[in-house]
DNA sequence: TTGAAAGCGCTAACAG
DNA sequence: CTGTTAGCGCTTTCAA
């Protein structure tokens, strides 16, 4: 019952059903008939013959050959997250548009694996890579770039400025976020923070305490708690903030899925948004608007960063060279809706 | 300021480092030192070369040799959308674990993209492919079949049962949802569906109509609505109904994305839910139990189908032979939540 | 125990 | 206008 996979059909069979050589089917078949005046006759009938045969040139052989794969590598952390997944599909768009295909990667927010699967897309001869790395270590990525592959980092970052990145404007965001808590009367913000030492993460504690200096308020750092991005940490920081600190009267949740966590710990806490406590959260959401209580939040252009992303890569493909500008800051919107109620 | 790319270390030149021929290299290299008796000191005189050069041996070489490539390739409508976005994670984690890489491919919803894109993977020899066609029009797709190249569908299928597909049960889906409404009393109920003639679509009709009908309630066409799964669709789709039949007591989304739509266009319309209006849902979302009214919903278990689909195109590839059973469904779970209430 | 050579499918330089 | 040939980087006969 098993049969073997149908053989594709080669050039060179194509060339004998055409009664010419390789060669000749071969410029025939890529458009050159006129560089090679090649008579019209044979080009037709080699076009026939593949046609025919429904030849398909194998691009592997292609690949080898010219040494130009198309194929663009992307190492995520997690695809089945949306923010991820909209900035896979930008980027899969645009290898599209430029004939380019994606190799897609989840590195499953581990080290390790994201190296050995960078790895594994190099042997691949991949000619660009999008990376949002997973920890702070990035002397692979910064091997890469010695190496001369063109690379894009998404999201997250490092502290090294040479690596192209493209980012939300983290800081401001987070800064304008607590201002809003601040001018309703909160004093003591609880946040709910991701992966720490990140660079997302990291800003936007900048951002937070900033905005709490510059009205006066000492920053605590017992106000903060949580480790990841996800649901669970949302839950665990929410629920460790407000029974450690009564005086909370307003959370800043580092994510939708933190914020999502928010929502768990206080609907078992009893705690009434935005009566008993105030919320706002980095990332929208589709449904955001339909909450019990409609939540405010800071908007990443995820579609942009995923655009800007892809241009830069391909940019880098086409003409060799990096771009000057290496850091590359997308603005975030601010969605005032209703989760926030004035404190006094 | 361009500088050419890094060249690959060849196998060639770790043989020259290690004063062998690429034979023995590739020997070596491949741990066939045993077999072809090879000495532990030209064995390791050639891995400290290797690894001296950091040599990363060229897949695609590896491959148009072999003819084996070790890719998978996947066609999703939209990876932007969390199912399909769950779908590829599963398929990318499975590729991993068995050093494949996955090739991905956005078709946005458009037959014609699809053939292509499909094209486009098959020149690259993928081993295996798993689509969720766009259309009703599956020739491309039975001819992949014909040609031996394993194929899985997945969400989306068609009335050609030789296809291997992996779907959720969305006909009992559809008529327990159903039976949750009229088991309150609604009668008239309103379905917003998604994309017509697909076979989720079609199979939700059906369910539907099977419980009206044992119900001895008689269908009305009138009260189906809508044309996409997307967010646009429900609120139209919800407007439409709710305008032209003021009877209707209850409303059946076929996606979250319909359902969100719903939401805004009740929204608009100063019905409440659940008290004007029941809402049911296909597809839970992490955010329905915090909506203003906690969403009832059909949840697909979409981990699951991409895992299924994930196993079954490997057992292809690795058997070479096609599974006996064709058709899978997954069983799909109730959430009871609070959007229906009772009518009387 | 190792090397030379062929060949996977394709393109391009060179030769008519 | 077309064919012959070499070679992309690798594995695997075949030969020693």
């Amino acid at each position: 019952m098993s049969q073997s996979a149908n053989k594709q059909i080669t050039l060179k069979e194509v060339a004998e059903a055409a009664g010419v050589s390789v060669s000749t089917a071969s410029r025939a078949l890529a458009g050159k008939a006129e560089a090679y005046r090649i008579s019209r006759s044979t080009e037709r009938s080699v076009q026939a013959a593949a046609k025919r045969l429904q030849f398909q040139p194998s691009l592997l052989a292609k690949s080898l050959r010219s040494q130009r794969t198309k194929l663009l590598g992307v190492v995520l952390p997690n695809i089945a997250n949306p923010f991820f997944a909209s900035i896979a599909r930008e980027i899969t768009l645009a290898a599209e548009e430029n004939e380019f295909s994606v190799l897609l990667a989840d590195s499953q927010e581990n080290g390790e694996t994201e190296v050995h699967l960078v790895e594994q897309l190099q042997a691949r001869q991949i000619e660009g890579l999008v990376v949002c790395p997973v920890g702070i270590q990035n002397q692979h990525l910064t091997k890469i770039t010695r190496q001369n592959l063109p690379l894009v980092l998404v999201d997250r970052g490092f502290a090294h400025k040479d690596l192209v990145t493209v980012t939300s404007d983290h800081r401001e965001g987070a800064r304008v976020a607590t201002k809003l808590l601040t001018d309703q009367g909160h004093h003591q913000i609880g946040v709910l923070q991701g992966l720490p030492d990140t660079l997302p993460n990291t800003e936007r504690l900048r951002g937070y305490s900033e905005e709490l200096k510059r009205c006066g308020i000492t920053f605590d750092p017992t106000l903060i708690a949580g480790n990841h991005f996800d649901e669970s940490s949302g839950y665990h920081a929410a629920h460790q903030l407000l029974s450690a600190h009564p005086e909370i009267t307003a959370l800043f949740a580092f994510s939708n899925q933190n914020a999502l966590g928010a929502l768990r710990a206080t609907a078992e806490l009893g705690r009434n948004i935005p009566d008993d406590l105030s919320l706002i959260a980095f990332d929208d959401h589709p449904f955001a608007a339909y909450l019990a209580a409609p939540l405010t939040s800071v908007c990443q252009d995820v579609s942009q960063l995923g655009r800007v992303a892809a241009s830069l890569l391909m940019e880098q493909i086409k003409t060799g060279k990096q771009p000057i500008e290496k850091q590359h800051r997308i603005p975030v919107e601010i969605i005032n809706r209703s989760s926030i109620a004035k404190f006094e």
